[in-house]
DNA sequence: TTAATTGATACTAATATAGTATCAATTAAA
DNA sequence: TTTAATTGATACTATATTAGTATCAATTAA
């Protein structure tokens, strides 16, 4: 049981990568390079992160992608939301009706409260948090506090 | 994101089936028609969980599938692992090396806690914990207690 | 004008999930 | 002792998801 499949994984990383240049472009190609991403596969997850307003973007030479949302407010819940669909616990609860085995609704009262814990656990955990996590780990390049 | 597949939702009513009639034998034909699994599938389930010992089997006519350990002792993690693979955040954790990738090495870090809650709460719920729920929902056929 | 870039989209490959089919071996019961 | 109901074992097909590649048009800084 795979948790987070590679888009999503990939969507984090890149995520970081832009929260880390805040303000400025960041071009699709450098942060596949830089952080071992498929080049046409990255494009895409970019893409789809403009349209949910997590980034955006300019076009032609020196364009490239730049963060929007605030990187506090992006929840991993909501990158798994968008790549890997709504957590859920099993079909039963797409098909919107109330199903015919009891079995299965006992497991499930079992079940949706297990997804709220893990929901809200994936929830505590925004881009933010783990940008700061990652510099207290990785000190080497001091940021240059304005004044420049 | 689904977080039980077929395999495991079957294999969960198939054992609260045959933990509510423990300690007699139920053929993988009438699990199927009763709770509406297809049935060679099903088998392919049973014959997994023998082999963890799980349940037993007996052959010919007459034959069936009976519960052999404690359905207080089966988690929903147990037959997670066993239906979808140990719960895991990322395919990194499977090659066992330092992934080189700070960034995803941060987030592994905030994930395995993650792994964690999520492991220990499928932990608290056992076959014998949704059968009586599902017994307490359903009060239909009292249990003839013992005597006979 | 050109080269670096994104926008859009179509395509392929690999893997996982779901389900079906077949036949041999066993065994209770007619 | 034959038969029918069953499990054991395994191979097969279909569909969906995940992962990755390719292509070409539009934009834009230099």
């Amino acid at each position: 049981m795979k948790v987070l499949t590679k888009n999503t994984d990939y969507a984090i990383r890149a995520l970081l990568a832009l929260a880390a240049k805040k303000g400025s472009y960041m071009s699709a190609k450098s942060i596949a390079t830089e952080h071992d991403i498929p080049y046409q596969f990255l494009r895409r997850l970019l893409q789809q992160m403009i349209r949910h307003n997590l980034i955006v973007s300019k076009e032609g030479v020196q364009g490239g992608f730049m963060m929007q949302k605030n990187p506090d407010e992006i929840t991993v819940t909501e990158l798994i939301e968008i790549f890997q669909g709504k957590v859920q616990v099993s079909e039963c609860m797409f098909r919107k009706q109330i199903c015919g085995n009891r079995a299965r609704c006992v497991l499930r009262h079992e079940i949706m409260r297990i997804e709220q814990v893990v929901q809200s656990e994936f929830e505590k955990v925004t881009i933010g948090k783990l940008l700061r996590d990652l510099e207290a780990a990785n000190p080497v390049h001091q940021k240059a506090t304005t004044i420049s």
